[in-house]
DNA sequence: GCCTTGCATCAAGCCAAGTTGATCGGTTTA
DNA sequence: TAAACCGATCAACTTGGCTTGATGCAAGGC
């Protein structure tokens, strides 16, 4: 019944943390690589704090990977995170049947 | 530089229209087919205000098509939408590159 | 004609989520 | 040690979006 071998919550919670301009600002930026806050922050024109808490929710939802070195904490992108969300897509999209008789 | 075939604004409006139980829960009911909302309303146990709003985003940002018959609207996923967005979400995927140096 | 049914829409209330500015901890340089 | 920098976190404020109940409107049934 479960659309792929992804719990729908799971998907509802990519879907919430994706659901966001800043954050698919962020997520475009990581494709080119991994980034520090700093660069980030100057790329996107957001304030430091904004930037924290948008990165945070990314990385809770498991988008994002971040390691620190020195001073800089760097973030980047986790891909497997979003191809298991397209295939939960492509799978829901697949899951379409006739139309049903109308109601009652 | 864009992900794929999907501009990136429409993605956005996509995520945000299924970033939301309700709207999850009704995608999953028309898996089996198309449902008139006096049959959603009672699968889902919603309002009939509510799911006639979580309808009308859905309709709106294209994830849904609807038909009046007589006096009950029936509505239908559109499947490809859905496959859109997923092949949006693997494209971006797969344009991850290898770490970037140091930020200055 | 009137009444009922199915759905959309509206206005108002409400709440989760985003924004802002300040503060704090950790790391590096002087 | 002191000072500067990077980034996380906190509290207060604001806002967008969901919810609720009422109203409107079209399609049938009587």
């Amino acid at each position: 019944m479960a659309p792929a071998s992804l719990p729908a919550e799971r998907a509802r919670v990519l879907l919430r943390a994706l659901a966001d301009p800043h954050r698919l600002a962020v997520l475009e930026a990581l494709t080119g690589g991994e980034r520090c806050v700093c660069e980030l922050t100057a790329e996107l024109g957001l304030a430091q704090s904004k930037l924290s808490f948008h990165l945070r929710v990314l990385r809770e939802a498991g988008l994002l990977a971040d390691r620190q070195q020195g001073r800089w904490v760097y973030y980047r992108l986790r891909p497997e995170a979003l191809t298991a969300l397209g295939g939960w897509l492509a799978a829901l999209a697949g899951r379409c049947a006739e139309p049903a008789p109308p109601c009652a």
